[in-house]
DNA sequence: TATTGTTATACTCTATAACTATA
DNA sequence: TATAGTTATAGAGTATAACAATA
């Protein structure tokens, strides 16, 4: 069990073996995920972290600072993350005239908002369809199970609340 | 929606909405499963892909190539991988008298065991301390429906089938 | 003096191309 | 000639420490 293996618990396939226990079932069920989000990002050329600054930057222009906190690097990292996607102009630093000098503000570029809405339906369709195996009843009862877990992790947790769409882990 | 974002699809907190729809509920999950083998890899140290080079070798010594296909990693890739974890002593290259004699097999150290078996032990506590609140009626049938989610994906991509524990994600 | 962001430096992880040594 | 693995090289991603500019 603890399956620090994607895919493999599998076990013999077609075996009557439907039930993988809760544990080995959300690991593999991450990694699955998480594979799908990794392939769209790169059928973009991009990284997942390439991916999620995008996703991070479709409703708001965080300063370096806040960026990193979102994104949960040092700003050291956030600063080189952000030249790269910059030399690719999918955003770009701009600075507030009034306000702190110091201060620097990352936005999306046009290109970068139409990939990052562009990821965003893909991971929404791509993911959906792994889902579409399932009948609609047990669907939404499993949607609202794993709602379950990760909202109250977040209470828990005391996670953040940022109302937008598109940012994975690390 | 499609949430490239971690912890984020939260939300105002604390607020009714309980269901984030199934496409948020999956990749938010999927972070928070990643983030909890992320931490404790980081615990001993390892970064995840170095874990879950522990993980595959807990039950085979494959050779190189191989290793490299059960990783999702080029040859050399692997060869690096292999390096660093021989490095710290927690991997060693053995090489079978009989056979082909450019082949090398890849074995955990009596160290690289001891972390393996503690990873396998604290993923799937971890993990079931996330799901255990949900009432266990849910819980079942959670990983149930996570169960099928994951065989018919893997029947689908004829999903190799290999018997072992702890493998991640890239 | 404290904070914001960048620079300098170092490692891990990954890939492609070229190479060595068997087969 | 083909295969197993390593070496060479390059670049992304990450971190810590030191620094410049502004508060």
């Amino acid at each position: 069990m603890s399956s620090l293996n994607p895919s493999q618990a599998t076990a013999r396939r077609s075996s009557r073996l439907t039930d993988l226990g809760i544990v080995d079932a959300l690991v593999q069920t991450s990694f699955l995920v998480q594979e799908m989000l990794d392939d769209i990002a790169a059928e973009h050329e991009l990284s997942i972290i390439q991916a999620r600054l995008l996703g991070v930057l479709r409703d708001r222009e965080p300063r370096m600072a806040h960026l990193a906190q979102l994104l949960g690097l040092s700003k050291q990292s956030t600063t080189g993350l952000v030249n790269r996607a910059e030399r690719r102009g999918l955003v770009r630093r701009v600075s507030i005239p009034v306000g702190d000098e110091r201060a620097v503000h990352v936005s999306l570029t046009d290109e970068g908002r139409r990939i990052a809405e562009l990821l965003a339906a893909q991971v929404s369709m791509r993911v959906a369809t792994v889902a579409a195996d399932l009948p609609e009843t047990n669907r939404s009862r499993l949607s609202m199970l794993l709602s379950q877990l990760v909202l109250r992790d977040a209470d828990q947790h005391g996670t953040d609340l940022d109302p937008q769409p598109m940012r994975p882990t690390r």
